[in-house]
DNA sequence: TTTTGTGAAGGAATTCACAGCA
DNA sequence: TGCTGTGAATTCCTTCACAAAA
């Protein structure tokens, strides 16, 4: 079978177009131009129209894209016009925060589980209306509530061993937010977040502007 | 004047390499080869070697870099071994989450003003200690206490116009956290982090997994 | 012997430039 | 005419493979 590789830079931009797609929707602009939609995201026109080609033809030669139509098909690329189950491992500041995000339900995560090791926590309601549950409780309830995607906010040394709970109990998506490269065996997708990083990148940019 | 261009990522990954530095300096080991250090951090030793070089000659040929040297060597290039004074625009749950966090001040990072724009925010203490300021003291404060470096953690359609501000205020490097792309001028310094991007990244990949 | 540092090779991703179509 | 879709060209990044050094 013939498969050309796409890169996953290209997946990521895929997200970024759909973000002024949005916006462009609600303020009822109908048609977009490559070179337009490559403006909003500061990319060039052609690598639009290259990653969106990967996927199919969406645009119209001499016009552009029907605004509507391809956001519809970016969140069907992405696979996020259908809802998907998450848990969250570790609620501190951080997990908090990813929990009771907005933005999280209206792109169609929805959050079913939270869990923390600290017994003291164990009870306790969020804002949003879950419970926090025991680590020891994980397992049970992520069948139960069939639960496909994993988001560690836990500190860094326990990352790999909640992401080998999690993926033991059936998961095979997980997103650790905490500053250290989880493993995981093939067949499982792990995305390292650590936005640290982006810290020292900008460290690193700003002490070289004169 | 000849500088070779730096690949972007390579910079990210000296970010990636510092975090098992670090983990093995407290464990006691003394010396790692590139081969190790790439296992850590999930990279070709090669890659490890050449980020490197492109730098200094860090390590000992037959022995490997010294875990100390080379740790200190990564956070001098990265400016990370001095401190950076910041502030946060923002205070929702992500600005929360970020102001608070430890491993931050531990990486020399010291957050010294925090912003909201609703008026019924000012004033409250966070738990850092620190009191947030109304946005209209914004430019007073930078200047008075010489801050380098914004964190925006607003929501998107507020980004762009903060930005604006601090740019104005004499910052020159931001750190954006709302899922739009901000855009500067040249001579400023701008990481757009957008974390949800990544929460597509992982669906899009799963959604491929059988 | 072992492991670095690096030129050369190879591979990927981006951009160009234009044919093709509305 | 105007803008997409795409092969070709280019640029950029990674990996190989080996000389150099301890």
């Amino acid at each position: 079978m013939k498969t050309i590789k796409i890169p996953d830079a290209a997946i990521a931009r895929l997200a970024l177009y759909s973000r002024p797609l949005r916006a462009l929707l609600e303020s009822g602009v109908s048609v977009i131009s490559s070179e337009k939609l490559a403006q909003f995201c500061g990319v060039n026109p052609a690598q639009v129209r290259k990653d969106l080609a990967y996927f199919g033809e969406f645009g119209v030669r001499g016009v552009g894209y029907d605004v509507g139509d391809l956001l519809r098909e970016i969140k069907k690329i992405l696979a996020t016009d259908k809802e998907w189950i998450l848990c969250i491992v570790g609620i501190g500041n951080l997990g908090h925060a990813i929990v009771e995000n907005e933005n999280f339900r209206k792109m169609g995560y929805r959050f079913a589980a939270a869990f923390d090791k600290d017994p003291k926590k164990a009870g306790e309601e969020l804002p949003c209306g879950l419970v926090i549950e025991p680590v020891s409780k994980l397992r049970e309830l992520i069948r139960a509530l069939h639960i496909q995607i994993g988001v560690i906010t836990t500190p860094p040394d326990a990352a790999q061993r909640v992401a080998d709970l999690l993926m033991d109990a059936g998961i095979n998506g997980i997103l650790n937010f905490s500053p250290t490269q989880v493993k995981t065996p093939k067949g499982y997708v792990i995305e390292n977040v650590d936005f640290t990083v982006r810290f020292e990148n900008l460290a690193y940019h700003i002490s070289k502007v004169p």
